[in-house]
DNA sequence: GTGAGTGTACGACTTTTCTCGTACTGTACG
DNA sequence: CGTACAGTACGAGAAAAGTCGTACACTCAC
């Protein structure tokens, strides 16, 4: 299955800064960022969440923000993070985000990010 | 009327995302960062927002989130950004918030900001 | 005191977001 | 083929967000 995903102009600050609004979905980033490629189980399973169907949705809200790419490969799809264009876009956002929801996390805050 | 606000160290990044997803406040924020401390009602009107009580509610959200101060001064009161708390909380954050909010808007993107 | 200006509080309403269960599509493997 | 796995689509329900009108509180100037 193919997904529509916004092109690198289309990605407007908006979106992208109500989709990291969401502590999921910023945990979401956290991950991709830190563990890169992933599939969407894997994603279920490190954040403690058991509804698919609700990721499904929080899925489309990144991606159609222009946050994540989503990827069909066999069964799965791989998430990643659009960093090259989110970078590109809003040079230093993704850095502050990521880094910030870092120290907001206790755990996050000392370890750094344990895989 | 005194309003409370956050401490810096309880602001939270996830409040400060989904305040500014929101394009109406992102907007005030832009205002307030390039022109300083306003009251409510210039805010309204460079906005182009009849109705004071629906900012009341956005003052609302971006005061609870740690975006602004808003502290009353005779019969106004005047809202101005708490860059330094969220510097020291996220840096890099909101300049490059800011600075991609206005590369955003096609406006904004030739003037900087017509004050 | 009266009148005007600045903004909040509250209630009502509409729209959006979030979550979940169920049914379904498509891939891999025997 | 049948079975298991990975994830979507759809519908429903609850909660939150956004908007507005009206009424009120407070300050300033007279």
């Amino acid at each position: 299955m193919n997904y529509r995903h916004p092109e690198r102009d289309q990605i407007r600050i908006d979106g992208v800064l109500s989709a990291l609004g969401n502590p999921l979905r910023l945990s979401v980033v956290r991950l991709l960022d830190s563990g890169g490629e992933q599939n969407c189980s894997r994603v279920l399973n490190v954040l403690g969440v058991t509804a698919k169907s609700t990721m499904t949705h929080h899925w489309r809200v990144l991606r159609d923000s222009g946050v994540i790419w989503q990827l069909a490969s066999g069964r799965e799809n791989l998430l990643s993070l659009r960093r090259e264009d989110l970078d590109a876009r809003f040079p230093g956002l993704l850095d502050a985000i990521v880094t910030g929801a870092r120290t907001d996390d206790p755990v996050g805050a000392r370890a750094g990010s344990g895989g």
